[in-house]
DNA sequence: CGTCTATTTGAATGTACTCAAAAGCGGTGG
DNA sequence: CCACCGCTTTTGAGTACATTCAAATAGACG
């Protein structure tokens, strides 16, 4: 079936991994949910924009980071296919973001405008219940890293993370995965070189 | 009126902030959730056992840790007066939980069994919704702390800390705040004196 | 092949940890 | 009221972890 290619099955075969969908709702995703061809380096978000849209990656690569005082990146999350990004409190705040949303390949992505997703919120009780389950996830996911960085050395860091990400690992440059773990690339390098010769 | 100090009241005002309730919704919320009283240092949860209840803070202090293969403790989360606390990742998927969760006061909190809110999220579509959303805010927050984590100094997260937990700074021991920060309370003492003398 | 960017190296510095010991700070009992 | 206990905080010296800056290497791509 030439169907199976389509942006938009990806989204409804993750959908029905935490609930079946009905046809009804299949047609209000694909309504609800625009296709969007994103090239490299371009930004779906910036700082000072306010976020409207939450984005679902079909394919692709995407960083969500912040600029300090220095002007240094930091990267707060990476989303892969099959991911979600967005930055939540602006998008549901309304208010301008502090983040810079980027894809680091080219990339597919589908995005539901906030209003519409307000409304599916209101007409169709499951999307209330898969967006909680979609962020609850997310947030137990970021709750184990948090525990890495209070608990663990770089070294052991980065050790999990290409342990529990290894597509990741050789996908991006080690300057972001730095960037993520909270170190300096050259401190990354160090890193690796000791890990290496073991 | 009397009612206006039964524990109950504190979460009905809760939800009231999120939306609005009815007074099927009301006695759904008083039936469902079950008072108990928490003495100072006694758990709520242990490593092991599986979270069996969704836990709202009426009165009191908890803390959430894990405990490394060293013996040491490290923070994950507070949780006072109207906030939640609970194991997501051992609540939803009925495994043996990583944490610890233990009262530092003694605490009142209201809490409701696994299968009873599941109950609720079916019969009342405003329970997922207001799970969705307590979540959101609470991704929200954990991000912030995340980027405070990989992009400051020990230093400034601890001024941070104070300015946005005044009510916590004082009322914790500093060994636990910095067992928060990822830092050794040894350290945290080197900071308030390199602070205060400013 | 040259250009651009990412990675690696090294030396010096800063940030945070360990361990051990001293000082402060509630209680509690005499 | 004081002496003592247990616990938290503070201090200090030595060490380990991570950063900065500058320069050298290595890879990717036109």
């Amino acid at each position: 079936m030439e169907t199976e290619n389509l942006p938009v099955t990806a989204l409804l075969q993750y959908f029905e991994k935490i609930f079946p969908l009905n046809n009804q709702e299949r047609e209000e995703i694909a309504k609800n949910f625009t296709e969007r061809s994103v090239k490299r380096r371009a930004m779906i978000l910036q700082q000072d924009d306010i976020c409207k849209h939450f984005t679902f990656v079909v394919k692709g690569c995407f960083k969500m980071y912040v600029v300090d005082m220095g002007g240094k990146e930091h990267n707060l999350q990476f989303a892969v296919e099959n991911d979600w990004i967005t930055d939540l409190s602006s998008f549901y705040a309304a208010e301008p973001s502090n983040v810079y949303i980027e894809a680091m390949e080219h990339s597919v992505v589908l995005q539901i405008k906030h209003d519409d997703l307000l409304e599916l919120y209101i007409k169709y009780h499951k999307f209330d219940r898969n967006f909680r389950i979609i962020v609850e996830r997310k947030y137990i996911e970021l709750q184990n890293r948090m525990l890495q960085n209070i608990s663990l050395t770089a070294n052991i860091r980065y050790i999990q993370f290409i342990k529990k990400n290894p597509h990741l690992a050789n996908r991006l440059p080690g300057s972001q995965i730095a960037s993520y773990l909270g170190i300096t690339p050259e401190f990354l390098s160090k890193v690796k070189k000791e890990i290496a010769h073991k």
